[in-house]
DNA sequence: CGAGCGCGATTTGTATACAATAACCACGCA
DNA sequence: TGCGTGGTTATTGTATACAAATCGCGCTCG
């Protein structure tokens, strides 16, 4: 994408995920192309992308607002990645180089080490597990897995991107990487699918936790305001 | 999405699935404003929801041209569509109502009488199978599962929409959407996973024998053009 | 003869003006 | 008071002009 475009996705999405808009708030691509300095037209493309991957959404009638990810959502996000990068897993058992397996354990060891300090580095381990998931996907070697990927993997990650881990939390994370590598040296794919669906289900219940307690309730209308 | 924007869609769409451009050839948004009798702005939304389907794909220099799916394209995408949609066809066994599966077993009487006609009207075939995997989709009551769905089926049964089904295959899928029906009805989650996984299984051979024998290459780049 | 280079033509990207549509508010009427 | 209804403002959608990037081709120079 290009300069302006690129520009405004980066500038509206942190503008999103600071937190300085609350949930459910409305935008308008004027404001919007005011904040990133560039016309409504790359704006308007930036907000497209932001609305696939459920960032915006957009009412009934076109208006713009900040979307409010319930308990349920979140559930659900993980579900479906759950199932994609599990089968991603099994297929990077059978297709990972043994330099792309060194290269895994690289980027564990860097995670180690985030995770180690006191206080863990909380950015530097985002990114480091970020890597680790991207180079798994990238070795499945399935283009539209990993586009179907990027869009549920990125969203909740965003979700208030803080305190919500504690050091064992991330300790465990690590170990779960571990073992994946694991899996991988010995060129089990079950066995990496098995790992790879309790870490990411262990996430889940991380972040549920953060965002309350179970709902039960349908109750993510954005466009009807009555109560 | 606007009255220009979607027409642009639909024509952009149906001028590519004609076949009156062949797969791999440059289009220009130009060109295809002047098709669609719209300007450019709404073109490039249009395109943009096109590539996302991998109806056109881009050049890495942003140039557009006719997607070519290879063989492997086209298994990739079912592997995933059949893990997506077995999981759609499970919860859906949870969910479905008695009205909703009434529902379902009018879609699949009019498919077969498309089925059993001679010749077999392929066209509302077409239109019925989609109605009753949208239905079971929609009652898997995940939205964000049917968005992704939404991608992945679209996309083949636009590949050459004709002459790929026998009567022997059509009738196949009649009765497969009947056993869904019962599964259903016996509220049989794995029974319902297990037929969907048959019937997409069997769908990708049928389009694998149209499109051609396994080919073992990747071979498919877009943009080099070195023979 | 071939590899790099420059320049006009083509194509995509961005800004801006204007059109269409939806929300808002105030007013009048039952 | 409650509810339509008209006009006014805010917001999104489209067209168009211009800017930036890219391509293709011929040319020069080694």
């Amino acid at each position: 994408m290009s300069r302006a475009s690129e520009h405004a996705y980066a500038a509206i999405r942190a503008h999103v995920l600071s937190g300085t808009v609350a949930a459910g708030e409305q935008l308008t691509e004027d404001q919007l192309a005011q904040i990133t300095g560039v016309s409504r037209t790359p704006v308007r493309e930036a907000v497209r992308r932001l609305e696939d991957e459920l960032l915006l959404v957009r009412s009934d009638t076109k208006r713009l607002f900040v979307a409010d990810w319930s308990r349920d959502d979140i559930e659900e996000m993980f579900v479906l990645r759950q199932m994609l990068e599990c089968h991603a897993a099994e297929r990077a058992a059978k297709r990972l180089s043994r330099e792309q397996i060194a290269a895994l354990e690289v980027l564990n060891r860097d995670l180690t080490a985030a995770v180690e300090q006191s206080p863990p580095d909380v950015a530097r381990f985002l990114e480091a597990n970020r890597a680790f998931h991207e180079a798994i996907i990238d070795a499945a070697h399935s283009p539209r897995l990993g586009q179907l990927l990027a869009r549920l993997v990125e969203a909740p990650v965003v979700l208030r991107t803080a305190r919500i881990y504690s050091q064992s939390d991330l300790r465990q994370s690590a170990r779960d990487h571990d073992e994946l590598v694991a899996a991988f040296a010995a060129r089990d794919g079950d066995w990496a699918r098995a790992v790879m669906g309790s870490h990411l289900r262990r996430a889940f219940h991380t972040f549920a936790r953060a965002v309350g307690p179970k709902t039960d309730e349908a109750a993510n209308d954005q466009d009807s305001g009555e109560p």
